[in-house]
RNA sequence: GGGCGGUUAGCUCAGUUGGUUUAGAGCGCCUGGUUUACACCCAGGAGGUCACAGGUUCGAAUCCUGUACCGCCCACCA
């Protein structure tokens, strides 16, 4: 036995062959077929597809951990439990990814041409894909791996060209030419979501723009009427002001805004401005976009290169001018001196020459949030471009509604107000990408005539002109569009499958916030619109995971963990214990980097006295028959009675739970069942009578219960911990051979036993615990020598609490380290003394098992140093010169000493009573 | 600018609708321990005016109002 049941529990001996074996045998496969024949009931999870990117980090540690905890626990209730894993294609960070490796090597996509760019990145992902899917496996996740599906595998492109046409012929996808979020450095259009603002400490810029020389009565005009920021300088000429946090963007400019309501500029409206450095003229207007109240209240107006005065041009007329390229350079629309530089260079170069012309009326520091990439942090430029959109509004209905009406739930349940949010404010979905990895979009452009055709299969022929040269629409599709279709595009819809019909909708959907709107938000929208279904109903948003600093763990900041490591020191069971603890609901949790023995050792500890619980377990049960519990009826002892009531509470609070995701309470409430009440004290108690030579009904008693106890916990815990408590669970002898489930991850879940809840039990043994407890206390507090022979006198003692010290003496005896435990005995002369709560006396005569004298003397000299403590104190807080001197902090200091002392005092003088008058 | 979350022991955090809790856990710390399941252990212990200020209540860590600090999300104020 010593080798197959070590008595430190070694991960690697157990779980890879555990994993392997549950795999073969076809646990986590859910036929289709079964669901919809047999009548069962399913509990569906779709996996949030990891990005193909990156290995796996510990927040999917998290997210797949509680996945596989509410899936294991569903399938141990008789539920047809499917997990359906699977890996995202990822588009932009993918191909970025893969631009980064050939960067290496000198090359650029360009340079290989498409083909073989995306023959490179196929080979990229096969690699990381099955990386990912390997790791989860490591960390105990029971998917189906039969299902595994990836975004851009030949069933889910089909899904996204089917959705592409559906929405195309419906009206609710466009193609048209509006200010998007422009990534200059991945050179593609971005969603709202995708350009993240991020607090920047820039300036506000105040430019002076000169009228026209016909505009001068104009200006004269305004000014009277109070105009501040149009003024004359000593040149002669007549200036209005406007500011800006983007100073090369004037190069851009068509003309300046005034709100048409404002009294200041009505007069303005019509004036002419020269536009300087580019010798343009350009007009002022109206428009009430314009807040009078903020800055001058006149705005520059740049239609091509910001989305509100894209909008103003729209309502205006006034003409658009793009001055950028797509790398943001400035374009041959600028003026030649600043063709070709970087946005920023220009930036710079401009302010240099309006300050020579005497034109920067001032700066003004200016935090503020500007766009970023959410993939490689590059400033957003808003840019003017053809691209397609999906019309959100139509779809955000139903999945408004679906919330609004409770049909899904969120926990914690404050997202529901930010999904709403989002939702009834939704503006539409730009999925358009200028890039080569992903969907390409299903659209083809005849050559011979204007003709659009959008697609499911490739046209041959233009419906229109009857040409035969059609160019496919170049760019690819948002990675979202994609998966926001994962809840049924897994299961092989457009198809009818069987799949689909057994196991859509899903259940929950386990994920982090970061993706709410990203993701969740549009499944609902996709899941009504083609499913008329939602795709769920109740979604968990997890926590992140963090570095003792409280920062995100991330690549670029080195402060990552990796599950593999975690599991190959600690184990599985160990990795996700820790987590599932550490993780309260919809919380956060810190864990440190550096020190992984720190942060997983909770873990490992845990799962390792469970280990050895059991071991102890196996070892007491021995070869022999174990009986039932109803076998041993009346021969079961007070502790038998106790381990079995408390374990049905533990029963019910788990399931309970675990029905509101509230996996730390659970953890927690295992942790201190198995350690406390199992390991600390039942195990405890009945080691007298697990003699092995014994065949008395008390040993048997003892063994009915030891083993319903194991394998009910061992059941409890399982979708917490699989590996270890299976690997337990196979070694326990099992009453009646024949009725023992094939596996414990197929064993059915315990229910509540309410006959066997004892409160008149419980009480009695948490009286019983008290008292050892005190008594060791006492032995503590005392100084009692390890091996000194002690006595214990009882007094106040009630007829119940006899009863039970009458079959309990042997075990206080035992566990409190006493020899003599007398009944009714008035304490009496020198000695330790306490009250339970049950009232009864405790007394433990000192006399000759310590050196009373000594300790006395001990005391009395802490007593007498401490009256002198309190004796200064009180001087100085009697001094009036203290009191007025001494600033209120020192003052209070010193009171809270006094007391302080004071209360040791007391202590200290209550302690040498019960030693003796001195 | 709007919204949301947080502030409880040295550290990381629990605390379910206000009442058996004299506020708990894990880690850390102190004292003692070769008790044959476990030193990844056992026993005992120290440590908190539950951010601050008001209010409601018989009773508040828990509800209300305000303040401070931290974090997150959203937003077109140039």
């Amino acid at each position: 036995m010593a080798d197959a049941f070590p008595p430190r529990l070694n991960p690697k001996a157990i779980e890879a062959s555990l994993y392997r074996s549950w795999n073969e045998s076809g646990y986590f496969h859910v036929d289709p077929e079964a669901v919809t024949a047999e009548g069962l009931t399913p509990y569906v999870i779709v996996i949030p597809p990891p990005n193909v990117t990156a290995v796996l980090h510990m927040g999917h540690g998290l997210n797949n951990t509680i996945q596989d905890v509410l899936i294991r626990w569903h399938r141990m209730q008789g539920r047809a439990s499917l997990w359906v894993p699977g890996t995202d294609h990822a588009g932009i960070a993918t191909q970025n990814a893969v631009e980064r490796k050939l960067a290496v090597e000198g090359l650029s996509r360009h340079d290989m041409g498409r083909e073989a760019f995306l023959e490179r990145v196929w080979e990229y992902v096969d690699q990381t894909g099955g990386q990912i899917l390997e790791q989860l496996k490591t960390i105990g996740s029971s998917c189906d791996f039969d299902r595994t599906r990836f975004t851009l595998d030949d069933g889910l492109s089909r899904a996204v060209r089917e959705v592409f046409v559906r929405l195309y012929e419906k009206d609710l996808i466009y193609r048209g030419e509006y200010i998007i979020n422009w990534c200059p450095r991945c050179l593609t259009a971005l969603s709202n979501e995708e350009a993240e603002g991020e607090e920047v400490q820039g300036k506000l810029y105040h430019i002076r723009y000169p009228l026209s020389d016909s505009s001068v009565p104009l200006a004269e005009l305004a000014h009277q009427s109070g105009a501040q920021a149009i003024d004359r300088l000593k040149d002669g000429r007549w200036y209005l002001t406007v500011s800006t946090t983007r100073p090369e963007t004037i190069l851009g400019d068509t003309g300046v805004a005034v709100n048409p309501k404002d009294p200041r500029y009505m007069s303005l409206v019509g004036a002419k401005v020269a536009l300087p450095l580019t010798g343009r003229t350009i007009p002022v207007i109206a428009d009430e976009f314009v807040d009078p109240d903020f800055g001058t209240g006149m705005v520059k107006v740049t239609p091509a290169h910001d989305p509100n005065d894209f909008e103003i041009a729209q309502r205006t007329g006034l003409p658009i001018l793009d001055v950028m390229t797509p790398e943001a350079t400035m374009n041959e629309n600028a003026p030649e001196a600043f063709r070709g530089l970087d946005r920023f260079e220009a930036r710079k170069k401009i302010l240099s020459a309006l300050e020579d012309l005497e034109l920067v009326a001032g700066e003004d520091p200016n935090v503020h949030s500007i766009p970023h990439c959410y993939r490689c942090h590059t400033v957003v430029e808003p840019r003017l471009s053809l691209q397609w959109f999906v019309r959100m509004k139509p779809l955000a209905e139903p999945a408004l509604e679906a919330s609004r009406n409770g049909m899904i739930t969120f926990t914690p349940p404050h997202w529901k107000k930010v999904y709403e949010g989002w939702m009834e404010n939704i503006r539409d979905w730009c999925i358009s990408r200028q890039l080569w990895w992903g969907h390409r979009i299903p659209v083809w452009y005849c050559a011979g005539c204007e003709e659009i055709i959008v697609a499911r299969d490739e046209p041959q022929t233009c419906g229109s002109c009857g040409g035969s040269e059609l160019n496919q629409d170049p760019d690819v599709l948002d990675t979202w569009f994609s998966s926001w279709l994962w809840p049924f595009s897994v299961f092989g819809w457009p198809e009818k499958t069987k799949d689909l019909q057994a196991f859509y909708p899903t259940h929950d959907m386990i994920t982090a916030p970061e993706i709410l709107f990203f993701w969740v938000a549009r499944m609902i929208m996709a899941g009504y619109e083609f499913m008329e279904e939602a795709p769920f109903t109740q979604v968990y948003l997890h926590g992140t995971v963090r570095d003792k600093h409280g920062r995100k763990m991330s690549k670029s900041l080195g402060n990552g963990i990796d599950p593999l490591e975690v599991v190959d020191l600690f184990g599985a069971d160990a990795l996700r214990f820790t987590l599932l603890s550490s993780a309260a609901i919809g919380s956060d949790i810190q864990l440190d980097h550096e020190d992984l023995e720190a942060s997983f050792s909770p873990g490992r500890n845990f799962t390792n006295k469970f280990w050895n619980a059991g071991r102890f377990a196996v070892m007491s049960l021995g070869d022999d028959p174990v009986p039932t519990i109803e076998e041993m009826g009346d021969s079961l002892e007070l502790e038998d009675r106790w381990i079995l009531s408390r374990l049905q509470h533990v029963i019910e609070d788990v399931s309970q739970g675990l029905e509101q995701f509230r996996l730390h309470e659970v953890s927690d409430r295992l942790y201190h069942f198995v350690w406390g009440d199992l390991a600390d004290w039942y195990l405890e108690l009945i080691k007298p009578r697990m003699q092995a030579d014994s065949q008395d009904d008390s040993r048997h008693a003892g063994r009915a219960t030891l083993g319903v106890v194991l394998d009910c916990v061992c059941r409890l815990l399982h979708p917490l911990t699989p590996f270890v408590t299976s690997a337990l669970w196979d070694r326990l002898p099992w009453p009646n051979a024949s009725e023992r489930p094939e596996a414990l991850m197929v064993a059915a879940w315990p229910e509540a036993d309410k006959t066997l809840i004892d409160t008149r039990t419980e009480e009695r043994v948490a009286d019983l615990q008290e008292l050892i407890t005190q008594i060791r206390s006492l032995r503590q507090e005392y100084a009692i020598p390890e091996g000194a022979r002690v006595t214990v006198k009882l007094g106040a003692v009630g007829p119940d609490f006899r009863a039970v010290l009458e079959s309990q003496q042997a075990s206080v005896k035992r566990l409190a380290r006493v020899d003599t435990c007398e009944l009714d005995k008035a304490p009496d002369g020198v000695g330790a003394h306490a009250v339970l709560k049950n009232g009864v006396e405790v007394f433990i005569p000192l006399d000759g098992v310590i050196d009373v004298a000594r300790e006395r003397e001990r005391l009395q000299t802490e007593i007498s140093r401490l009256m002198v403590q309190v004796e200064t104190a009180r001087k100085k807080l009697s001094n009036e010169g203290f009191l007025r001197g001494a600033a209120a902090d020192v003052v209070e200091k010193e009171r809270s000493k006094e007391s302080n002392f004071q209360e040791q005092l007391d202590k200290l003088r209550g302690k040498a009573a019960t030693l003796g008058e001195f």
